[in-house]
Parts: structure tokens; C-alpha cells; sequence
RNA sequence: GGGCGGUUAGCUCAGUUGGCUAGAGCGCGUCUUUGACGUAGACGAGGUCAGAGGUUCGACUCCUCUAUCGCCCACCA
């Protein structure tokens, strides 16, 4: 296969994916279940969060796919059985919001149907929509298990549910209780705590006189202090005033002591309720009485609990005033009823005050409608025991967590969690396995049974009925490390727990706190390693992407303009652990660059292999394994143990020895989760030293068989991040066989340091000349000079290379008779055969120069003059330094000479 | 109120346990058709590392305080 002159990406990621897939690459070689010792170190696991299935790929997603997949690629080149497990979620609520939606298009509403033909229909909807979210993973170049593709509807998470389920009902963590929810009015359902977003917003403070009355049960009048007649409160909800079972005071504050027991008259209604003494009451804050409201407010509900009082609902499901409300008021929107309560408190002259405030409100994530705090039976969890066993193990330091500071974060939460509650009025979900008995309507008997496709069904000839609710979908999948990897009790499983857990630090709550209480409870283990978090990808500005901005980037969209590798590199970059970070379209472009500079430096070798026509075929492979493993023991290569290639001159030694540095900088990245870092190396090594200097050195030398070496090792160094670049290179190449996907990780390559050493010298040399001559042709109209040498060996050897790597004409001794200017270097007598008139022009340079090399000789000798510092610094640090000022001396004394010589 | 993080080049960010002249990408300037690549090559300009104090022979790095931007949790009757 030729190479074209640029790489163009089209042409081989749709066809190398399928390659990968068919050949089975992506699959684990060991297996899951029956493997008969699982061997927990030869495999690597990892999950991935399940995108939502009928939906697309955000740039979020694109990033947690190079991130997984770069990892799982690294793994399986290093020899580990990897699986990486894809997902596809239904997406719960997200799902339902858009199917509602579109049912309201066609002039429906979910109230037309039951809750099994509402499911079968959003059941189909999302079939018809599915597909797409998998083809764009497929594009990004996820190297996952595609027949272990794990759907959250899945039968087996199902059936892991309701065991899970069961289990914590049986050990009483279970209840059905009456308390205040996070509702939707809109849509219909409640939410949990972490699914309601925090606004601040302007509202108004009010304050209501409530008239001191006597008790309701006696007759007698109760007023001891003739002082007071009335007590104010302050509210921001005054529409729920017919809710109000009390008025809460701080049992400290002196205003009120003699007020406390009392009662007062709850206006615009008959009723008469009683003062309270709660710390819940600030006496800070406005009067320092507060009207307590326990059906709907979650404060109030406390204090109600407190002092055993009654909850009156007056704000429906549907956001409008109840019959509890009274009659003048039932019906109202609570905006309508809010502005109605506050005209007839005026009317009776109880207002007495408005203040305009800042308060924070609760709004649905999805459509920004008010949450209105409603009660509710619903099904919850205690989640006492789950926080306390999952702090147990986290301080127990089974989980590393990159960031490092979200351990403590995650366990601050759990401290303070407060009970989970599971149940949803959404039919799109699992269904709450359990059935009760309509009989008894007030206190029913519950029961737990499997047998949600049912909505009635009989045990011993009683009737039970379906609790209409289905899971909060974070309760099923805070078991997707179980439920991927098919954990079955009593069973070895060598990918559970998984290596790894990547998601993004958004999640941490509502996603990876839930699923280490629940891998710790059903399985007793931890259920991941480690836990990587990333940030949020903000736009180039550092704002966050939202379509009411219009600043969304489409992850697939780059893919197509400039390739799936030149994407996972620009998304990789600049980015580090749990950090929220800027991306532009610029950093895939570097991505695109790299690879085409990849593309063409394995082009320009394949015609050098061609021209030599070494085609016969040759050792391919660096080393067999037992070869690498005495490479890898350092320095001496056994006997008889021949490499496939010998370095021959100081450049190919250098570059061995940069590759395997950057091999072990890659490894220790990896280890270490620095993906940028790891980048950031490869970038480098591949362009600033393969390409810059030893590919420009090889076209003198053409070692063919360290060429071939060095490019395969730098394929698969690449490899994870840019995977169809490096493959499609691999697959062109004339004397590579096989796939690269499943190939091995490079092992250390032979090198003398000593020669190595030399190269950076000679490097020191060309960027010399390069930078006189540039500086030269600037003052003399890009004239080249020839570079001449006074007893110098290492040039004297490298007379071709100089010349080639410096752009100069030639190189040649001056025969102990120096002319020209002398370049700016210790050791080294060189000079550019430059006319004496040129060399003026070249007078102000050199003074500069001079004046910095002074600078930095007084910087060095300052230091060497503190006795502390030659007392207690590193005596090798102290040696470097005492060199340094020889070196900068004898520099100076040179550039000076030259300078009186003009 | 509690907790966490950021502040380094024009922009976006690295800088691992304190130690050569603080780095990269993009952008900017000058030059270059050299056996692959102009999606390139060479050279260069650009930084009082937010500020103050402290520890140290030595601080971008550790400690304290301040400023400023941001995030999370709780509360806001």
C-alpha cells in the first residue's frame, strides 16, 4: 500500500474499525465466569458510563471515551485481558421528558393510557431511536466489548435490582413513609435531592400579623402579658398560610418567652394553632417568628415532626390550591392564590411589611418549573448502614481517586446523606417490585414480588395490587460495575472489581457515592479500584457549552473535519483530573498535525526501505520476549541474544536512548493517570526529536533496520490515544504483519550513552551555527557561510551531518588558522567564514550576548559565594555550578576577544 | 455558614518529592521550494509565576494572610 502525501482520515477509520471488531480485538482473551483461577492481574476492566441510548454523543462523551479507551488500549498492548464493557441507558427521566413530548405533538397525554402501554410505547420509541449514539462511539474509536453491550432494561440488571431490593427489605432498610419530596408540577414526579437546582432569585419578604387567641379546647382567655396582642412572622410563601399548623419561636428569645404555649388565630381561615419554642426559629432573622408550613416545606416538616404536628396538604400535584385551602381559594395557581392571600391580609390591615430579599429557589433540572415541596408516600432507603460501610472502606483507602481531594469530598457527603428516595411517578423505568392489599386503605400491607409485568396478582386468594412507581434510575445503576461484569454470588470474577472507574466529577454524588454503597453491600467489596473524574469541557472562553448559548460543540462534527485521532488528542490536551477546562477547535487541529507528521515521517521511511530494496524479509518483531527481558536488565544484551538492528552512530544511540525514556515517561503517565502529560511526551519526542533530528540525520545514514525498530516503537506508544492513525500506518507499511491493536508494547531499546551523550552536543553545535547564521543573513542578505573547525574531533567525524542538520554549504578544518566569527560555545572552536565588513554588523549581537552570559555568570557566582549554599546544598548541585562558572567563563573570554578583534 | 479549586506568555494550559536560564500548543514577527510533511522547516519576540509576609543555602513549588474568579453542600421562614 503507497502512502498519499497527507493523511486523510476518511479513508481508513470506517474500515479499520470494522477490521478491529470482526477480528474479535476487542474482546477479553481470558473469560468472565468459569476461568478456573481467576487471575485478578492479567485483567483489566472497565466500564463505561452508558451513554443515553436514543440520544447523541456530547463533547462530555467524547472526552470520557479517549480517556477510557486510551487506558484500555495502553492495558491490552501491555498483555492484559481487557474489557472494556459499552453501555446504553434509558435515560429515565431524560427519555420520558422527550417522549411526553412527542405525545403531546400527536394531541395526547399520558393520562390516556395505563402504565404498561405507556411503557411498551416509550419501549418502541427508543427502539426506533436507537443506534446512533452506538455508531458515534464506534467513530470516537472505542475499543469496547460490543456483544457485552449492557442496556440499563436490561433482564439481568432487572433481575440484580429486585435482588438488591429484596435484600434491603428483608433487612428492614426499606419504608414506605409520608414525607416531603421534591416534586415537578410539570412533570409530574418527584426528584431526588441532588437532581433540583439552586437558583438565586429576588423575592419578597412579607410579614403577617397573627392575632393572640385562646386555646382552642378551653375557653378561658390566655394572654398573660397585656403587651402583646399579636405576633408577627415572616414569610416568602404566604399562599401556603392555610397549611400553617404553627408558629415556631427560639426557645432563647426573650421577645416571645412568655408567649410560648400560647395560641394565635391563623388569618383568613377559622383555625387556631399553637406557639412553639424550636431552634429551628433565628431570632436574626426578620421577627424571629415563622409560621410553620409541614406539608410544604422541608424545615417546617422537621419542626412538625418535632412537636407531633398535623400536615395539611393546600398545594395539589398539579400546583393548584386544594379544598384544604378553603373555598375562596381552591382552584388558584399558587402565584394567583399568593397575590389573592396578600390582598385580603391587607384588606384586614395583617400585613404589615414587604422587604425585597435574595433567596435561593428550588427549579427542575430538565424544565426550570418551581419544585414544590410535596407530601408523599413514597418508598425510601435508610441509608445509615450503606454511608457508614462505604466510609469504612474509603477510609480504609481501598479506592484511589485521581483527583486525590475527592476521597474527602465523597466521605463529607456520605456523612451528612440523608435518606434516598427511590420512587418515581414515571413509567419509563423498572418497576417497584412490590404489590399491597387495596383492602386496607389506610395501613397497607406491602409485599415484595417479582412479578411487575402484572399489575394485580393473587397469593392464597388475596388480591394485591401494583405500586404504579418505578426506580429512581440512580438506584439501578448504582450497580453497573455489578451488573457489567455479570458478579453472581459465590462466584470468582477476575474483572470485579473493575481496575477503574472514569466519569465526570459531576457525578461523584448522585452516581459513584451510590455505587460503592451498593458494590459494598451486595458484593462486600468495593466495586472499582480506582476512580477517575473528569471536568466539565467548557467552551474556548471557559464558559459552559449550552444550546441557549450556542456554544456546543459537536464531538462528531470534529471527527469528521479532522479524524477521530486528531480529536481524542486536541480533548486530551491541557486537561487534567477533575478540573472544569477551556477546549477549542485549535488543540484538534495540533491533533490533525500530528498525525499527518506521523503519516509522513513513516511515508518518507517506506521510500528509503523501498530505495534500498531491503524487502526481504527481516526479524520484525525488536525482541522476542525472552530478548526484551534481558534488555530490560539493564545494559548487558546475553550472548548470542542479536538485536534486529545495531545503532551505528551517535544519533541512533541518541535516539534509543529518548525513545525509551519517553516509553517509561508514557508508562509512568499512564500509571499515574497524567493523560495530557503522556501527550504532551509523545507529541514531543515524535516531532522535536524522531522527525527534527533523527530522521534529518538518517538521510545520511539510512540505518534501515533501526528505522523500522523505532517506527514500530512509536506506533505503539501512540497507539492508545491516536489508534487509527497508528494502525492505518502499521497496515501500510511493507514488512509489518498483523494488527497493531493486538500487538505488544515496546520493551527498552540497546543503547551507549556515552555516544548518546555526544549527539546533545552536537545538537548544541547545529542550533549554534543555525542561530549565527540566521542572525548573520539577516544583517547580509541570507548569505550561508562555511563553518570551520580548529581541532575539533566530534565535528571533524560529523563533517556531512553538521553540514546537512545546519544548512551550511560545507564544513572543513581551518588548519590551526582560525578566520570569521566565532560561534558563541565553550568547548568548541568554530567559526563562520564571515567577511570581516559582516562581522561589524554582527557587533551589536555580540555585545549583547556577552552582557547576558555575564548575567547569568553573576547569578552563579552569587550563589557559589553563599557559604550556606556550599555548605548545604547537594554536593552535586554544588559541582554543576562550580563547572557552570568555568564554562561561562572561558565563553566570555572568548566572545570578548572576538569582539576587540573587529 | 461549611467545604473545594483556580490565579504562570496575547489565548488555553503544563510545571510530579523545593534545585540548571519557568515550558507546551495556538497566535505573533523574520527567514526558507534542503530526498517525507507548507497540516512543513529554521530562528526569534513575549513572563516582577495575583499581592504581602514567613520557612529555607535556595520558593512557581511548602506555611500564613489578603485580593479576585469559580464550583459543591447546607441555609435563607
Amino acid at each position: 500500500m503507497s502512502f498519499t502525501k497527507s493523511y486523510i482520515p476518511g479513508d481508513f477509520e470506517p474500515r479499520i474499525y470494522a477490521e478491529w471488531e470482526r477480528t474479535g480485538a476487542f474482546q477479553p482473551k481470558a473469560p468472565v465466569i468459569d476461568s478456573t483461577e481467576s487471575d485478578t492481574d492479567n485483567c483489566y476492566s472497565i466500564v463505561m458510563p452508558p451513554p443515553n441510548a436514543n440520544g447523541n454523543l456530547h463533547i462530555g462523551h467524547g472526552l470520557t471515551i479517549a480517556l477510557e479507551d486510551s487506558l484500555t488500549r495502553y492495558y491490552r498492548l501491555r498483555g492484559k485481558s481487557t474489557w472494556y464493557i459499552p453501555g446504553a441507558d434509558h435515560a429515565g427521566f431524560e427519555t420520558w421528558v422527550v417522549y411526553e413530548r412527542a405525545l403531546e405533538k400527536e394531541g395526547h397525554t399520558r393520562f390516556e393510557f395505563d402504565r404498561n402501554e405507556l411503557y411498551s410505547r416509550v419501549w418502541n420509541f427508543v427502539e426506533q431511536q436507537r443506534g446512533n449514539m452506538e455508531l458515534q462511539v464506534r467513530a470516537l474509536g472505542a475499543s469496547c466489548a460490543w456483544p457485552d453491550l449492557t442496556f440499563t432494561l436490561d433482564e439481568n440488571v432487572i433481575s440484580r435490582v429486585y435482588k438488591t431490593f429484596e435484600k434491603m427489605w428483608n433487612d428492614g432498610m426499606i419504608y414506605r413513609g409520608e414525607k416531603l419530596v421534591n416534586f415537578c408540577p410539570k412533570h409530574q414526579t418527584a426528584f431526588a435531592d441532588i437532581e433540583v437546582e439552586h437558583e438565586d432569585e429576588d423575592g419578597h419578604l412579607w410579614e403577617i400579623a397573627y392575632q393572640l387567641s385562646t386555646a382552642p379546647d378551653h375557653g378561658t382567655d390566655y394572654n398573660p402579658n397585656i403587651e402583646h396582642t399579636e405576633i408577627i412572622v415572616s414569610t416568602t410563601r404566604p399562599e401556603t398560610i392555610f397549611g400553617d399548623t404553627a408558629i415556631a419561636v427560639n426557645p432563647n428569645d426573650e421577645r416571645y418567652q412568655d408567649l410560648i404555649g400560647g395560641f394565635v388565630h391563623l388569618p383568613l381561615t377559622d383555625r387556631i394553632i399553637p406557639i412553639v419554642a424550636d431552634e429551628h426559629a433565628d431570632p436574626s432573622y426578620g421577627t424571629g417568628a415563622v409560621k410553620i408550613t409541614p406539608a410544604h416545606d422541608f424545615d417546617d416538616f422537621e419542626v412538625g415532626e418535632r412537636h407531633n404536628l398535623e400536615r395539611i396538604q393546600v398545594i395539589g400535584e398539579d400546583g393548584r390550591m386544594t379544598a384544604a385551602a378553603g373555598p375562596n381559594y381552591q382552584g388558584l395557581t399558587t402565584e394567583e392564590c399568593r397575590q389573592k392571600v396578600l390582598k385580603d391580609l391587607e384588606a384586614q390591615g395583617l400585613l404589615r411589611g414587604e422587604k425585597k430579599i435574595a433567596h435561593s429557589v428550588a427549579h427542575c433540572y430538565k424544565c426550570g418549573t418551581v419544585i414544590e415541596p410535596m407530601l408523599k408516600q413514597q418508598w425510601f432507603i435508610d441509608v445509615k448502614r450503606l454511608a457508614a460501610e462505604a466510609i469504612k472502606h474509603l477510609e480504609n483507602n481501598e479506592i484511589k481517586f485521581h483527583p486525590a481531594n475527592k476521597k474527602k469530598v465523597l466521605i463529607n457527603y456520605l456523612e451528612g446523606l440523608k435518606d434516598w428516595n427511590i420512587s418515581r411517578q414515571i413509567p419509563w423505568g423498572i418497576a417497584i417490585p412490590m404489590f399491597r392489599q387495596t383492602e386496607t386503605d389506610k395501613v397497607p400491607e406491602w409485599i415484595f414480588d417479582t412479578r411487575t409485568n402484572l399489575t394485580k396478582i393473587e397469593i392464597g386468594g388475596v388480591h394485591y395490587y401494583r405500586d404504579e412507581d418505578t426506580f429512581d434510575t440512580w438506584f439501578s445503576s448504582s450497580h453497573w460495575p455489578i451488573v457489567c461484569t455479570n458478579w453472581e454470588e459465590g462466584m470468582e470474577n477476575p474483572y470485579y472489581p473493575l481496575n477503574v472507574m472514569e466519569t465526570g466529577a459531576d457525578i461523584l454524588f448522585a452516581w459513584v457515592a451510590r455505587m460503592i454503597m451498593m458494590g459494598v453491600y451486595v458484593t462486600g467489596e468495593v466495586p472499582f479500584r480506582e476512580v477517575y473524574l473528569h471536568g466539565l469541557v467548557l467552551d474556548e472562553h471557559g464558559q459552559k457549552m449550552s444550546k441557549s448559548k450556542g456554544n456546543v460543540i459537536n464531538p462528531i462534527e470534529l471527527v469528521t473535519k479532522y479524524g477521530s485521532d486528531a480529536f481524542r488528542l486536541g480533548i486530551l490536551r491541557g486537561r487534567s483530573a477533575g478540573m472544569n477546562q477551556a477546549f477549542s477547535e485549535n488543540s484538534v487541529v495540533s491533533g490533525r498535525n500530528l498525525c499527518n507528521k506521523l503519516w509522513n515521517v513513516a511515508r518518507f521511511i517506506q521510500g528509503m526501505i523501498d530505495e534500498a530494496h531491503t524487502d526481504s524479509p527481516i526479524a520484525v518483531e525488536i525482541a522476542t520476549e525472552e530478548q526484551s527481558a534481558d534488555i530490560v536488565n539493564e545494559g548487558a544484551v546475553a550472548a548470542g541474544a542479536e538485536l534486529p538492528y545495531s545503532t551505528d552512530n551517535m544519533g541512533e544511540d541518541w535516539i534509543c536512548r529518548e525513545l525509551t525514556a519517553c516509553k517509561e515517561e508514557v508508562e509512568d503517565d499512564f500509571a499515574n493517570y497524567r493523560f495530557s502529560e503522556a501527550v504532551e511526551t509523545l507529541y514531543s519526542t515524535i516531532w522535536d526529536k524522531y522527525a527534527d533530528w533523527f530522521i534529518e540525520s538518517q538521510k545520511i545514514y539510512k540505518n534501515i533496520p533501526l528505522l523500522k525498530a523505532t517506527l514500530e516503537m512509536i506506533l505503539k506508544m501512540l497507539h492508545p490515544f491516536a489508534p487509527f492513525v497508528t494502525e492505518a500506518i502499521w497496515q501500510s507499511l511493507s514488512w509489518t504483519d498483523g494488527l497493531l491493536i493486538v500487538s505488544k508494547w515496546p520493551s527498552r531499546l540497546k543503547f551507549d550513552p556515552i555516544s548518546a551523550a555526544q549527539f546533545e552536543t552536537l545538537i548544541a553545535i547545529v542550533s549554534e551555527a543555525r542561530a549565527t547564521s540566521q542572525a548573520l543573513s539577516v544583517a547580509s542578505k541570507s548569505k550561508k557561510y562555511t563553518l570551520l573547525y580548529d581541532n575539533d574531533a566530534l565535528v571533524d567525524d560529523n563533517q556531512l551531518l553538521v553540514a546537512k542538520l545546519a544548512g551550511l554549504p560545507s564544513v572543513m578544518s581551518c588548519e590551526g588558522q582560525p578566520r570569521g566569527l566565532r560561534l558563541a560555545l565553550a568547548n568548541h572552536d568554530l567559526y563562520l567564514d564571515v567577511p570581516a565588513e559582516v562581522i561589524a554588523k554582527y557587533r551589536n549581537d555580540l555585545e549583547e550576548r556577552i552582557l547576558a552570559v555575564g548575567r547569568e555568570l553573576d547569578t552563579l557566582n552569587a550563589r557559589m559565594m553563599n557559604p550556606n549554599y556550599v555548605d548545604k546544598a547537594p554536593a552535586a548541585l554544588v559541582k554543576q555550578t562550580r563547572e557552570q562558572i568555568l564554562e561561562k567563563t572561558a565563553l566570555i573570554d572568548r566572545l570578548k576577544l572576538q569582539l576587540s578583534a573587529i
